[in-house]
DNA sequence: TTGAAAGCGCTAACAT
DNA sequence: ATGTTAGCGCTTTCAA
């Protein structure tokens, strides 16, 4: 049996009521009392039950973080620069990996608000998740509509596909291909296909529906290349679609950057670890953590004044030597 | 105010058992009961309260995952079958980074004991942390030491190191070097360094004391071939400090694998990805993961049979280009 | 400065 | 087949 406030009081000699003031700093207790108190915590190696106080505080200080896979250096980076802020706010955080199937998504939703969590950290969205309708919830997306109450935040995505495509203008290209997750309408990383769409003359974009399987990208970059010969110049709507892009090239003998220009986008630190040469648009990754866990703190503490409900943050062109 | 089981009670006409017996499937009840029963609970659109089952119940269903920083390729990896295992045995997983920082650790570790999590899964160690010594918390450890009573979940370190080094003496290397993490006791991963050094005639291993500062391996990498010029073969005991050790040779102008052979150790998707002509010992971090929770399941269940201590699976060279 | 008692939302004996 | 009651470990009025 787990040693509880009642066996401290015990020892102690006193009541619950006053173990239950030392622990939380509340009250007025005697110095000796409060000593004899902390004694006893010691000799008992006593840690308070923080489920039983979360039920009687409706307060569990736990945040849902919901993302398709921690497994993907946008997201892992993402989720470290979280949790070390959610740590410091005194939230622990519960992982969830949708890997973007609505069943998982729904399930962890559902799950987390039977857990009581105090809010919810949105970075991936199937439609028809009701769970995210109650109002009630706080809740911040990171690049997701998920609906006209709940605050998003992101990078400046219009502006990343537009500072990559009109790198790969200047550098030369003439033909650019545009390669991008399944077309979406509910995220505003759209906007870099846009941007792509808007800057160049003849567009030409090719969707990736599964995204977690690097074969069937490979398949598909092949197919640009036997489609479009000409292709000089490829904006990859993300780094790990670039390397692969990348590895396609050399197996097709194709020289990168002389006959192939790439950029990608997210420029995490694992990325200029493993692939330095990768020109890419990197995106704040550390503000968008930060941002959005003060703004969900705000809702759940109801402090918000700013009710923006799109928080769009800069990104930056890396160039390096692939572009 | 949260629509709580009452109130099902209430609007179905029934007692809180019999909302409960429905919920929980449990005892007899009349169709015609369960039916009034679960049309209040669409109609409020009620949650059960898990806080308040779990402190009835003893059981949180939540598992502690404590690593060094989830953004790292094999952290994340792992993370993400844990997470998935755990989901399929109904636990949630809350996430950790420690950083590497003592009292991060311990800070953790409390937390998720006063959390009352089930049990915990450990990726990271630093000594001291008295949290650990309770034997009544079910823990097992993944590449570290923690305490005689708790097992440790790894791959075959040093089978890895000699498949690396023994490698490297077959492709003609002459003067290989190991760079390795804080020289540690409390981690099987020494022995990817004893392999080395038991292979090798004038074993010279570097130590890495700041693993999260890419700059800091560089310098140390540049280092190594100030001091051995002759150096033609590097062992990593990971792949990002492989990755690193490749950033530097192509800046001193050094040809690989032509005057220098490098091999990695982990060999995650990610890596394999945006690396793919390095040379890597794979650790089968599914199965680890796996594993793990397995084991850390019986643990909780008490339903352990097999009381080994230690679990070691086989890894596997994967050769690329980079030796 | 301290204690007694009620209750957070749920479950499970034990009754009926 | 359903309801009554006590209690999980804690906090907080309220009283002394």
């Amino acid at each position: 049996m787990q040693v509880k406030l009642e066996d401290v009081a015990k020892l102690a000699g006193v009541s619950p009521t006053t173990v239950s003031r030392v622990l939380n700093n509340r009250g007025y207790i005697s110095e000796k009392t409060r000593k004899k108190v902390e004694d006893a915590i010691k000799e008992l190696n006593y840690y308070p039950n923080d489920i039983a106080r979360s039920l009687f505080k409706k307060r569990t200080n736990f945040i849902g973080l919901i993302l398709p896979t921690i497994n993907n250096p946008f997201f892992s980076e993402l989720a470290l620069y979280i949790e070390n802020i959610c740590s410091n706010y005194g939230f622990k955080v519960i992982l969830c990996n949708s890997l973007g199937q609505l069943e998982k998504e729904k399930s962890y939703a559902e799950m987390l608000i039977r857990h009581q969590v105090d809010g919810m950290i949105v970075c991936s969205y199937n439609r028809g998740i009701e769970a995210y309708k109650n109002p009630k919830l706080p809740i911040v997306a990171i690049d997701h509509y998920l609906s006209p109450t709940i605050p998003v935040i992101g990078s400046d995505n219009y502006e990343g596909g537009r500072l990559a495509v009109q790198h790969l203008i200047d550098v030369g290209c003439k033909s650019i291909i545009h390669i991008n997750g399944p077309f979406d309408l509910e995220t505003p990383t759209q906007n870099r296909r846009k941007a792509y769409e808007d800057l160049v003359e003849k567009p030409i974009t090719y969707e990736l529906n599964n995204l977690f399987n690097e074969e069937a990208t490979a398949a598909t970059i092949r197919q640009i290349f036997n489609d479009y010969p000409e292709t000089d110049g490829i904006f990859a709507s993300d780094d790990l679609i670039a390397a692969t892009c990348l590895k396609v090239a050399q197996e097709l003998h194709i020289d990168v950057p002389k006959q192939l220009k790439v950029v990608g986008y997210d420029g995490t630190q694992t990325v200029s670890s493993l692939l330095p040469q990768l020109t890419t648009i990197r995106q704040p990754i550390e503000d968008i953590a930060k941002t959005a866990v003060i703004k969900l703190n705000e809702i759940i503490e109801e402090t918000q004044n700013d009710k923006t409900m799109e928080i769009i943050l800069p990104v930056q062109l890396v160039k390096n030597r692939t572009a």
